[in-house]
DNA sequence: CCAAAGATCGTCT
DNA sequence: GACGATCTTTGGA
């Protein structure tokens, strides 16, 4: 059988409609707030899933004491930041969950965006078979370790591309909706960095982790 | 309702 | 040898 391709609201996600490589070549400060919006669609072989994400936090680089890449040290774990921007950075946090970031700007400038939440829009039935815990279906992508539990992602996709066939953005068309810049979460111990406003998500969405 | 602790291991020091 | 860009469960108020 053939497997949904639509919203359902006039919107194709086919990846001809994809984002170019382009798009994630610029700084991650500007590249997470243009991601908000964005659809990221991920295609199996008997199954489409496909969010909306609505929270993001950007991760400087060289001069950002809470990036993995801080002062420019590399890292067998950390060297895909220093990509070209469009491919993954999946990392293991406490053992269990995996966390994914966008890896932005040109190569050898170690930026990235944290995508946070996304709000489910195909495949729900594919992602609780993913998270079987999960009731309430804001709690299957509502949170950074969530949603990526959700979509399957593992350390084993780190470094693949967002501009393929098989995993891209789309964008959506007029797309109104206001940003609320906030403070990263969980990383007070970077002294003056934790305190800047870096961390993005869309006014009044429902699947935004924290407030 | 909230605070606290447990889970669980790759990664860096 | 310590800890984390987190989430879940538990136990007390």
């Amino acid at each position: 059988m053939k497997a949904e391709l639509s919203t359902g609201r006039g919107l194709s996600l086919g990846p001809k409609q994809r984002l170019p490589r382009s798009f994630f070549q610029e700084r991650a400060v500007s590249t997470a707030g243009k991601l908000l919006g964005k659809i990221l669609v991920y295609r199996k072989k008997d199954y489409i899933l496909a969010g909306r994400i609505v929270e993001t936090e950007a991760y400087p680089g060289k001069s950002d004491k809470a990036s993995h890449s801080y002062q420019g040290r590399v890292t067998p774990r950390n060297r895909v930041l220093y990509a070209s921007g469009g491919v993954l950075y999946l990392y293991i946090i406490y053992g269990i969950y995996t966390c994914c970031n966008i890896v932005c700007s040109v190569k050898g400038n170690p930026e990235s965006v944290f995508i946070r939440a996304v709000e489910p829009l195909i495949g729900q039935d594919i992602m609780r078979k993913n998270s079987p815990r999960v009731k309430d279906e804001k709690f299957l992508t509502n949170g950074p370790c969530r949603w990526t539990r959700s979509f399957g992602f593992s350390k084993e996709m780190n470094q693949k591309s967002l501009t393929g066939k098989d995993l891209y953005l789309v964008p959506t068309g007029r797309q109104a909706f206001k940003i609320v810049p906030k403070k990263r979460i969980g990383i007070d111990y970077a002294g003056e960095a934790a305190n800047k406003k870096l961390r993005f998500y869309i006014y009044g969405n429902r699947f935004v982790s924290k407030l």
